[in-house]
DNA sequence: CTATATATATCGGTGCACGACATATATTGT
DNA sequence: ACAATATATGTCGTGCACCGATATATATAG
């Protein structure tokens, strides 16, 4: 369990589950919806990822079914990767309010009206 | 230019190089700071990304100096990198606000007394 | 006089993501 | 009737960022 940062197409996973469990062709329209068609998910991404998670225990097989002849796979978030998706969250979120913090502290920012903020 | 997403190393790079330059040993201190203790930056780490960060054009090195007879190679973030650095915070602002959004709105929670807030 | 802090740098290994490919069924278009 | 696209899961080779170890050198603290 090496509890390096994830990457950003795993910390993009984890959300996709936060809120119900999915399938793994379901996450990559997920994720296609949350990023606004920015970010893809390639399978070979995609289910690399799902095994992986599965080995640490982040993720579970919730069921498998077949709709319309096709056979699918359910994930849900478990506890732990719940865990780990909200100290994830909390983590990048002083880092992204620290960069703001520092480049509205710039060092040389252009001509600066005297009573200007930081 | 792959604009793939910052891995959080390089995010942290460029946050510390946010408000002013600094020298690479220099950068690993204020990280270790930023993330109070958590990262400890390797200099494995530092020194590969920054030649990468220099031929990709976000930071360039504004000095050379000695100090104390210890060399010291000073870097500063370009414009380019400030830019980057920008809609790499804009993006994981709202991948983590959708991210809280999902764990709150999560479908099976824990028995939920009623009138309880999300 | 040894250890630690400051400072830069290289190198081999690992792990995650990417892109291409493979397979199969259902639906839509021509 | 046939082709193309959408749905669905999976494998495999490659690339690259990060990690850990190692090397080198000067200054300061014990």
């Amino acid at each position: 369990m090496s509890d390096r940062p994830l990457q950003e197409p795993t910390l993009l996973l984890l959300t996709a589950l936060a809120d119900e469990p999915r399938h793994g062709y379901g996450l990559i329209q997920e994720i296609d919806a949350i990023s606004n068609g920015r970010v893809r998910m390639r399978t070979g991404t995609l289910y690399g990822a799902l095994d992986r998670l599965l080995q640490q225990g982040l993720i579970r097989v919730e069921r498998e079914e077949v709709v319309d002849g096709r056979a699918r796979k359910v994930y849900a978030l478990d506890e732990t990767g719940r865990g780990v998706l909200a100290a994830e969250t909390r983590r990048l979120r002083a880092v992204v309010a620290e960069a703001e913090r520092r480049m509205a502290a710039h060092s040389t920012p252009a001509v600066r009206p005297k009573g200007a903020l930081a």
